[in-house]
RNA sequence: GGCGUCGUGGCCGAGUGGCUUAGGCACAGGUCUGCAAAACCUGCUACAGCGGUUCGAUUCCGCUCGACGCCUCCA
């Protein structure tokens, strides 16, 4: 029995526009595919925020016996600079301004990228593939359209046709548009573009001479599109049609409406089930530019070193008060959001922290069980994260109360609430005390060293010398180690 | 201009046609303490505006005002 067979998960569909039921196409096996970073500069933080929801979407599904493939990819090549058919792939143009292999720029973004997300918890996916691992499979996938008339030839570069296609074909259904309003809208292009029609987009471009990113083709020596890798990849690992596709609300037009395009015209079917669209991340409130200078990277956040914010951030922070939003909301990122975050955090792992030491007794005044439930309810709801943290810290209320004494617990409830929070807390929320854990090797010398004054200042406190047992006090705050005196003597932590 | 999303208490941020409350932070009072801090307990207030549907709307519908996203590079 696993738990899928009894949680029934709504998801909300960006196609649709609402929610529904997740049926997966194999009982037991969900197959997810999610856009991933364009390698050519650090990652944006917007962007790992979006890839943080589909990470606790991931885990969620794991956490309930799915058999999950979730395939993320890299995009190397092919994401020009723009759609009018003149721009630059954006590789391509770093490298040259950094006189850099466009190999090498791949190459340190990747592992900048990975780092990152390392560093902030995050289950890698099952396959990472990447656009040129997959040119062959790019290069079969146009001439299938092409065949199939969807597609057309111009000095050596190949577009899509969308009028032909949407005369068959529904172009704009998941972004709501439709074609008419878009040639209304469309700039003109100034110049010598190769389309017949602006809304075309391109399968497959020749490269100019100087272009070092090159592979060959029936049609030119060139590069793919960007659209079309996804469409690739995702295919070729997750097959035909496949149960979720995920991605920020900017890639829903044209990249994801043009992967429908595609699929459409090379396989006539719709590739996926449940489009998932994650939205906006602003800095306060306003959205993240680098031409305006209002973004911060991930490094600057971890660090501290930015400034937009007071302090550095730890990892379990920032998972924290991205899961604090519902992936679907623009979530405005401030000081004062993360200020606060970063105490709920705490209040939380100290709650993890309490399971280990509460005490039982016969009965329980609490309803365990249900409160369980409502765990898997809120996240059932379309991944309601923030209900679930709201859930979660009713178990941390109760758990105060039952060391205060103001509330019991039986043997049995706490090994449910024990189980139950790491689940959520850790397994799928991916949170860690990281803050911890990264002193820990240091924990051990530090400690002895700070008992010795704590006793010292108990000493001091029994001999009614305040002034010794505060200047101890303040001094080791001003450290960054906070004293914490209770009934049973004094812990301290670190700030 | 087109398409889409949204407007919740001091701040962030869920949710719902009435029933019992989101939650976090902040604030106030209290417990504890030599005094603090920390921790805990208790309290606190809301649904942009104007109409409509309804026995009843913050929740549904319409309009107004405002914010944001995409439509052109920026995730």
């Amino acid at each position: 029995m696993h738990l899928y067979q009894s949680n029934e998960i709504k998801i909300y569909n960006s196609l649709t526009g609402q929610k529904e039921i997740f049926k997966p196409i194999n009982a037991g096996h969900v197959g997810m595919y999610v856009c991933g970073p364009t390698v050519y500069s650090n990652v944006h933080l917007g962007n790992v925020r979006t890839f943080m929801s589909f990470d606790m979407v991931f885990r969620y599904l794991k956490h309930l016996g799915y058999k999950v493939r979730y395939v993320r990819n890299i995009t190397d090549a092919g994401h020009l600079e723009n759609d009018a058919d003149v721009g630059e792939d954006k590789i391509t143009k770093k490298a040259r301004l950094e006189q850099i292999e466009p190999m090498e720029v791949v190459q340190r973004y990747t592992v900048d990228f990975h780092n990152i997300l390392n560093t902030l918890n995050f289950l890698p996916p099952s396959i990472e593939p990447t656009a040129t691992g997959h040119i062959i499979e790019q290069i079969e996938l146009i001439r299938t359209i092409v065949e199939n008339g969807f597609a057309y030839v111009v000095n050596g570069s190949v577009y899509f046709d969308v009028h032909k296609f949407n005369e068959s074909h529904a172009y704009g259904k998941l972004s709501k548009r439709k074609l008419e309003d878009l040639i209304h809208n469309t700039r003109a292009l100034d110049g010598q573009s190769d389309k017949k029609n602006p809304q075309d987009f391109a399968l497959w471009k020749k490269a100019e001479p100087q272009h070092i990113m090159r592979w060959p083709s029936p049609w030119s020596d060139g590069f793919p599109g960007w659209h079309l890798e996804c469409t690739a990849m995702s295919t070729k690992y997750l097959g035909e049609q496949f149960d979720i596709h995920g991605g920020g609300m900017d890639l829903k037009f044209p990249h994801h409406e043009c992967e429908i395009a595609q699929n459409e015209a090379a396989k006539g079917k719709s590739p996926v089930n449940y489009w998932m669209h994650a939205n906006m991340l602003e800095l306060n409130g306003q959205r993240m530019s680098k031409t305006t200078g209002n973004t911060v990277n991930p490094h600057e956040l971890l660090s501290g070193e930015n400034a937009f914010f007071s302090k550095a951030f730890a990892p379990g922070v920032i998972r924290f008060f991205s899961a604090q939003s519902s992936y679907r909301s623009i979530l405005d990122l401030t000081d004062a959001g993360l200020l606060a975050s970063e105490k709920g955090f705490n209040k939380l792992m100290e709650g993890m922290r309490l399971l280990q030491s509460v005490g039982t007794a016969n009965t329980s005044s609490f309803d365990v069980s249900s409160w369980q439930q409502r765990c898997y309810d809120a996240m059932n709801d379309d991944f309601n994260t923030p209900i679930l943290i709201a859930t979660l810290f009713e178990a941390v209320k109760y758990l105060n109360q039952i060391k205060e004494g103001s509330a019991s617990i039986t043997a049995k409830d706490l090994q449910v609430l024990k189980t139950t929070m790491h689940a959520f807390v850790y397994d799928v929320l991916g949170l860690e005390a990281t803050s911890e854990a990264s002193t820990n090797a240091n924990n051990d010398k530090l400690a002895s060293a700070v008992n010795i004054l704590i006793e010292l200042r108990q000493d001091a406190r029994i001999n009614k010398d305040f002034a010794l047992s505060d200047k101890i006090r303040d001094e080791l705050a001003e450290a960054g180690i906070q004293l914490k005196d209770s009934k049973d003597g004094t812990t301290f932590s670190l700030s």
